[in-house]
DNA sequence: TTAGAGTAGATGCAAACGCATTAGTCACCA
DNA sequence: TGGTGACTAATGCGTTTGCATCTACTCTAA
């Protein structure tokens, strides 16, 4: 077992703990985390998103966020429309009602974040970020 | 946007990255990697575990392990006997094919992850290790 | 000893998932 | 210009998932 595996198993566990702990809290309304998570990366880019951008962004199948998107689109949270540029892509955005729920969902959830990692030093937290940053980037 | 979301937001990027990419390897037969996870975690454990304790190291809800420890059992992976001493609960081992499996799909996968965690420094690798072994103690 | 609360794991069922494939579009070059 | 290969998103289909519930067992205390 070497450092990187025990590492990697260590961080798979915090984020395994952490992530049942966020979904056991009653902030969630009739969302999923998952969609939850898919409102949240369209918050973060006012420009419309490509339905394959947002699947480098989410930890799901390209069928399985197609039908997602779906659901939200029904449901009012998301407007889908052709990209004019390539008929072959779409381009999605929030609409203000999927905007507002993010929002009505974020705030609970951030502090619950700050809360769940406030046993963490500032100088743990940059490190965390930096590290976790750089395995982002390995991508080859 | 605090420095604990930003880091929080950092790891589970990470995490997603990873996972896709050790996802795509061709390195995992007949089983998910979901599946691999529940015969990697009793492998860890000599002493027959119970399911709910399985159920704590594993990131699916209890119904659902349920069932894919069934198919597991069913495929010949792992055993399952009623405890002695609760009658409710069960003892699960790998029964010798499934640790077998286990180590077939365990050493180049260790290979994969030592290799995308390569991109950090023995420091690095460290302070990993010890700032998400203490998000997994903050277990309220 | 036994009633009631608590715990462990299984099951019914609708919803969501991944894999394989398809339809439609683009981009390049002969 | 027309054909081939790459790319984007959607769809068919069988499997897996989560929620709610259920059964069975344990534990505590009256």
């Amino acid at each position: 077992m070497t450092r990187a595996n025990e590492a990697w198993e260590s961080l798979m566990k915090a984020y395994s703990v952490l992530m049942k702990q966020f979904n056991a809290e009653d902030i969630w309304g009739d969302l999923t985390m998952r969609e939850y998570d898919v409102l949240y990366q369209l918050s973060k880019c006012d420009s419309p998103l490509r339905m394959s951008e947002l699947n480098r962004h989410v930890l799901l199948s390209q069928p399985a966020l197609s039908r997602m998107v779906d659901r939200l689109v029904d449901r009012g949270y998301i407007d889908r429309c052709p990209d004019p540029g390539d008929r072959r892509g779409v381009r999605l955005t929030l609409t203000p009602a999927g905007r507002e729920t993010q929002k009505q969902i974020g705030s609970p959830h951030a502090r619950s974040v700050t809360r769940a990692l406030s046993v963490l030093t500032p100088e743990e937290l940059e490190q965390l970020a930096v590290i976790t940053g750089k395995l982002s980037q390995s991508e080859e």
